[in-house]
DNA sequence: TCGATAGTTAACCATGTGGTTAAATATTAA
DNA sequence: TTAATATTTAACCACATGGTTAACTATCGA
């Protein structure tokens, strides 16, 4: 229905699979930061944190704009929206039957843990050449 | 505040990373499938979509009931759940000020286009040892 | 029992990722 | 102008990923 792009979504998605990147994340949503500041907490060089930075900006999650020497990295979080639209499709495979996700979310906090599906029989051909 | 499960959301965000992945997603979410017919409308081996299906079986996306030599592949959501409600975090920073991440999901298909953000300055401290 | 069908496993290859250390660049401060 | 600071780039390494072909296992059907 909706045409998602695809290699944005590719980007997106691989960028939040790493925790390291998720943590620079979080930690860019209390404010902007500077790439030394935002390389401190964790234990790694800081060429290796550089590189998160360019995947976390390949997926347009993350801008820097440089001040002096300084790089002010900042979240840009559009990206994200775009990819929770994407997952948001599925959404009625997970939900409760009484509830929807908009309810949900304002619940966020409260659990609900039910699933259940369509029982389709499967079509099975692979009857090709 | 919440504690999302690090090590899962690396294997879903990952396992949502390649299109070929979702595709097969969104296959499954007609109804169930065998293998040989999930692979059919891809240009890739036998062998190619059996691995992407370990994948998506290691993000808890994917399932497998064995039917005689047929294996059942089922769609099983919950993960993605997971991976919203991480997401959702951060929606303050790519919502509307006039509207609730609750009601954009209950609007999808219309659109907003705006973002806006704290200004903070930069905590630069690097000093350590 | 024998062949076809469904799917996995094995072995291999190219590429990407996440890390390292060392060196380069740019800017600020002395 | 020279040294320190902030950050990137380069060169390298180990390992994961996504693909291949070939061979194997399991089940169905004749």
């Amino acid at each position: 229905m909706v045409n998602y792009r695809t290699e944005a979504l590719n980007f997106t998605f691989a960028a939040l699979a790493d925790p390291t990147r998720r943590a620079i994340l979080d930690r860019l949503s209390f404010g902007d930061s500077s790439v030394t500041a935002l390389a401190e907490p964790f234990d790694v060089s800081l060429p290796a944190i550089s590189k998160q930075l360019r995947v976390l900006e390949r997926a347009g999650l993350l801008t820097q704009e440089k001040d002096g020497r300084v790089r002010r990295c900042r979240l840009e979080a559009q990206p994200m929206k775009e990819a929770v639209e994407w997952i948001a499709q599925y959404r009625r495979f997970w939900e409760d039957k009484l509830e929807s996700l908009a309810g949900y979310l304002e619940n966020l906090g409260l659990e609900t843990d039910d699933q259940e599906q369509e029982d389709s029989p499967i079509d099975s051909n692979g009857g090709n050449s």
